[in-house]
RNA sequence: CGCGGGAUGGAGCAGUCUGGAAGCUCGUCGGGCUCAUAACCCGAAGGUCGCAGGUUCAAAUCCUGCUCCCGCAACCA
């Protein structure tokens, strides 16, 4: 196999919040086939991986399980790594941002840019929110409040250290110009370049005081690197890179990087603002950015809550690694979102896997068992269908090539199995069982199946990023190895005489629906009483909590359900308020004297609730828990000085109580004993 | 007017940049075949390319306006 150089890929790290789904795995498989691909092709990959460890949402994570970040993301990134291997990933290397050389290095870079002025220390002003502890800009709030919890925000200000991002803003506009091919799918650079860069780049800020969990800014310790400077550079760190020094071999030989594959959320931290980090360090720049879509489930939003999370070993124990790896890889397209939902999983392993490839090789190995023995001879008995055929084969390799070169890999695949089909196609037009009747066909029955079994030994080594697993099995029921990427232009390197497996072993056997479905059934309940159960250990008192919330995480996704405490929950405890606290509040019991759906959203209910002599309205989201016809008539318990708001354009002037239970089903309060409407709850 | 993405036969998508006979996979129906995992092969039906205008000899494709879905972004008073 010729060298053609170096060829250094990495994967956007994953964020250690929590198991990665199947959308998150994508990512992962998809780099694995164009990393394994572009060994095929004779590169010398150099692969990374890993885990964002740092920022604020795993330090209160890990608060409120009761363990330390640190225990927290050890275990979050354990798992990931644990995906990973099993969906078979073939990456050199496996980083984490908590890594010792990381965190010093990226202190090194924090302080090289400081010092060479690119980096200085001002303060972030803005709109903060004390709860959600954020800051907005004006243009993020809704309806001049916090787009998070929608409670008040007041101007604020914090120190914090900055990038001089506008110093370095027309090299890379210069850059993105004359290099056509750096952010890929093309439809992103204009977004880039109209959004952000042409309007002006604003300073960006790299350091953080509200929070403690992440690399500390060593000459100035109250102060964490924010996450980008911290994430980022894990492409450079974890190579090798020496802010003051040369750097490894491994450096030196693979930076600048050939591929950054990203989500299509991160494309604008890694077109400018990663580029930029590196004009300052005055390193070159990658090569290339793809953003690739996200794979989506179809109609509902993933939700533990709901139970419809699909991940990838799930799918791997119904489907096998290789039909995972298949489906993620065939259904999503370039530029859109994909959409996947078991059925669809169900359909394309059927289809495509069982039907198209797996029966090919069953019944090519079948035939040659039984008219043959097993022996596979080439006898030169030619037909007028063989050209054709081989055409298909020996083209098949470019088509591949080009679009794994534009990193279609989806086209890529379905390459691949054209040649399958024109496998199956060719059964037919040869018709070997007809041939296998007349001793005098004999020969050409011989060329037939060695020409089949020929056609799929490339069309299996073609598969072979994709799927390494099956492309190993066929070529091993054939009797034979895969073949190189410079073989796969020929045609007729399969050594004649040679015998294939005598028990051809089914590679994907077809799935029922019937049987299948209930399957999910049961994964979707077990998901649902997991959440539930770390719903009540992230409750529980910290000892207690530790235990469960570390057992949970390692549970598969289909883990027992906490059986203790069947009726009872908890909930985070809140701060404790003074009695004048309580007394700002004002409660009373409520008359829904009419209620009906709020037309533009799913789940809001608008009552008109009279509470003494006064009629407010009220919006509430509870449409999935009661209907409009049996909201009226309750009395019920109304927060009744809250400040209105608007939701989905419609005023609510308070808020209905309700008790909500670890699924998050609701269940409106209302006085045990009948009391007139506007009585005062106290 | 917050930003962005989408709307193409029953389902999922390509085609839109660079205008020039509506295509792919699945499903349905009909036929063929029996080596094989009720698989394979062939054929057919099925589409006002979201709506309304405009540009053009010609529009799914370009321009303008509109509607509906979705994401950013909320399990929500």
């Amino acid at each position: 196999m010729g060298n053609k150089g170096k060829y250094y890929m990495t994967t956007a790290i994953a964020y250690t919040s929590g198991k990665p789904h199947i959308g998150n795995t994508y990512e992962i498989v998809l780099a694995d086939a164009i990393a394994r691909y572009k060994r095929l092709e004779g590169y010398d990959v150099y692969f990374q991986t890993g885990t964002d460890e740092h920022g604020q949402k795993i330090q209160e994570k890990a608060e409120k399980a009761g363990i330390t970040p640190k225990a927290y993301v050890d275990e979050v990134s354990g798992e990931v790594k644990r995906i990973w291997d099993l969906m078979n990933t073939s990456y050199d290397s496996f980083v984490r941002t908590t890594d010792e050389d990381h965190e010093k290095q990226v202190q090194k870079i924090f302080r090289k840019l400081y010092d060479n002025g690119d980096i200085y220390k001002s303060a972030y002003e803005g709109l903060y929110c004390t709860p959600c502890e954020s800051f907005w800009t004006e243009s993020q709030l809704v309806d001049g409040k916090c787009p998070d919890c929608g409670r008040e925000v007041k101007p604020a200000k914090e120190e914090a250290y900055f990038f001089k991002m506008s110093k370095y803003a027309d090299r890379l506009i210069g850059h993105i110009n004359t290099h056509p091919e750096f952010i890929q799918p093309v439809s992103r650079k204009n977004e880039m370049m109209n959004n952000f860069l042409l309007p002006g780049l604003q300073d960006l800020c790299v350091s953080r005081t509200s929070f403690s969990w992440g690399i500390t800014v060593d000459f100035d310790p109250k102060h964490v690197v924010y996450v980008w400077l911290d994430a980022l550079t894990n492409y450079i760190t974890k190579i090798g890179y020496e802010t003051d020094g040369e750097g490894t071999e491994l450096f030196k030989k693979n930076w600048p990087a050939e591929l950054h594959l990203i989500g299509k959320d991160i494309i604008r931290f890694h077109t400018i603002y990663w580029p930029i980090f590196l004009m300052a360090l005055e390193l070159p720049l990658p090569k290339q950015v793809f953003g690739h879509p996200w794979l989506l489930q179809g109609g509902d939003k993933m939700s533990k809550s709901k139970g419809n999370v699909i991940y990838a070993d799930d799918m791997a124990e119904l489907f096998g690694v290789d039909a995972t790896r298949y489906f993620v890889l065939h259904e999503m397209p370039f530029d859109n979102d994909g959409i996947i939902t078991w059925e669809l999983v169900i359909e394309r392993f059927n289809s495509d896997l069982a039907n198209i490839l797996g029966n090919l090789v069953n019944r090519t190995v079948s035939m040659s068992n039984k008219y043959f023995g097993g022996i596979v001879t080439q006898t030169g008995a030619a037909g007028d269908v063989d050209a054709d055929l081989k055409e298909v084969v020996t083209t098949a390799r470019d088509k591949v090539a080009a679009k794994m070169d534009q990193l279609r890999v989806a086209d890529a695949i379905s390459e691949v199995f054209a040649v399958f089909r024109r496998c199956n196609k060719y059964i037919d037009e040869t018709e070997p069982w007809v041939l296998a009747k007349d001793e005098a066909k004999k020969e050409r029955l011989s060329e037939v199946l060695y020409n089949l079994t020929e056609s799929i030994v490339t069309g299996a080594s073609l598969l072979s990023g994709f799927l390494p697993e099956t492309a190993e099995k066929i070529a091993a029921q054939l009797g034979t190895t895969l073949r190189g990427f410079d073989e796969l232009d020929r045609f007729g390197l399969y050594e004649s005489g040679n015998k294939v497996t005598e028990k051809p072993e089914i590679l994907f056997a077809r799935l029922d629906p019937k049987e299948i479905l209930p399957k999910v059934e049961a994964i979707q309940e077990a998901q649902r009483k997991e959440f539930e159960a770390e719903q009540a250990a992230s409750g529980e008192p910290v000892s207690d909590g530790a235990a469960k919330a570390a057992g949970s995480q390692d549970s598969d996704g289909v883990a027992e359900p906490d059986k203790a405490g069947e009726t009872v929950i908890d909930i985070e405890p809140k701060k404790e308020i003074t009695y004048d606290d309580f007394m700002k509040m004002q409660f009373q019991v409520g008359e829904i004297i009419a209620c009906e759906a709020v037309a533009k959203s799913k789940k809001l209910l608008c009552s008109k609730v009279r509470i003494g002599s006064q009629v407010k309205q009220i919006v509430s989201g509870i449409r999935k828990y009661y209907t409009p016809e049996e909201m009226v008539g309750k009395k019920v318990m109304v927060l009744v000085n809250l400040k209105p708001a608007k939701m989905a354009g419609v005023l609510s002037e308070g808020m209905l109580l309700c008790a909500e239970d670890a699924d998050g089903n609701l269940a409106l309060v209302a006085p045990e004993k009948p009391m007139p409407s506007g009585a005062e709850i106290c």
